[in-house]
DNA sequence: TAGATTGTTAATCGATTAACAATC
DNA sequence: TAGATTGTTAATCGATTAACAATC
């Protein structure tokens, strides 16, 4: 259970697991083994074996793991074990979409807030909230006590309104602008970009 | 310039070296060095020299990388010297944020058919196109040759889906269905999901 | 009990880094 | 030329896999 210090590999593939494990028990299966998992996550056996053992002994020899238990460790281990009020910066197509996803129920996070700095787009109703005013970012960010943000904005502003947002003690950025933020090292950033995606598989296609 | 079975890793940083040059040639360099790219992508100058060494020799000792040069050789290497047509399967929001994305211009990609079964949907126009019927998707792919089609489909529904897909010849899915999508070893698949994202960094936020 | 599956150890495999001769 | 930077080699580092005793 030595819980320090766990290569960053190993904890990227806990949120795989866990909803490899939501969608079984969405079926009502309430057991499952290394092996059957790792079916499904097209990870395998040993190396889940081997991931979850960083944080404890979760599972039965000769029947496998619960999968409610596993969902609650695995929660609890991610820091899911409760609702993460989130703010969308951006409200272009990509910040609306975003807004209004549904996928983040049962995961974890709450849309809270939503900013823009165009005036046409501010009081606009998105998911029940307004739109805030970008120019009230920083304190609203601030007063929330939000720590995460999923940041919807161009590539020509993105990197400034990182660092206003970290200013404000933001620290996970969902970075949804085509560029590498450049960020403090106790700030965490995961990049998404559609166009990188793509060309990561044109690689393989003639 | 051993171009047979490079790393998968590699790879997939091909596209993240792509995209910092196009913003430094956007600026006006013209030159660069595995130092300062290094610092823009945030991967190690050895890395990168290493990486790309694998392609070929792309630089000059003394002064670098001509960076015009290198952006048509890695255009050229990652098929992205022409411009694939794709489809958008699936208009619920995601579906138009994608579809409507202006972020794939010059980077390779075009958005030349959307799909969903929603007869309510069915005829509406995005971005100049009408919506098709779900019902002639795999025909439709097939006679316009699409090989990229990205999903953004329920998940309840996205490995039926999926399944059609390849059986139409699509060799490439950017998925953003919550799931991991099982398909034959020739398919490429990426996956987009952020409630993932946000988990990989939950766990380094108390 | 017998069969199944875990957690863990040791062995293998692959990726990253450091260093430097080559050379622009 | 002298300084800079590449491409590449060898050394290091870390991740994955295979195997198995422990045990449910």
């Amino acid at each position: 259970m030595n819980n320090q210090n766990v290569p960053d590999v190993i904890v990227s593939r806990l949120p795989v697991y866990l909803r490899a494990l939501q969608r079984l028990a969405d079926t009502g299966v309430s057991t499952t083994s290394s092996q059957e998992l790792g079916e499904k996550v097209g990870i395998s056996a040993a190396q889940i074996r081997k991931d979850l053992s960083q944080f404890g002994e979760f599972g039965k020899q000769g029947t496998g793991y619960h999968i409610p238990f596993l969902i609650e460790r695995l929660s609890q281990i991610l820091h899911v074990d409760r609702i993460w009020d989130v703010a969308v910066v951006g409200m272009g197509d990509i910040g609306h979409a975003v807004a209004r996803y549904n996928g983040f129920a049962n995961r974890g996070f709450r849309v809270a807030m939503c900013f823009d700095a165009d005036p046409a787009k501010i009081g606009k109703k998105v998911c029940d909230y307004p739109i805030r005013d970008a120019k009230n970012l920083a304190q609203d960010i601030k007063e929330a006590g939000i720590k995460i943000v999923m940041l919807c904005v161009p590539a020509s502003v993105a990197q400034d309104v990182a660092d206003k947002l970290i200013e404000a003690g933001v620290c996970g950025i969902l970075n949804y602008a085509p560029l590498k933020l450049i960020v403090p090292s106790q700030v965490r950033v995961q990049h998404i970009d559609p166009a990188i995606g793509l060309q990561r598989m044109t690689y393989y296609i003639p």
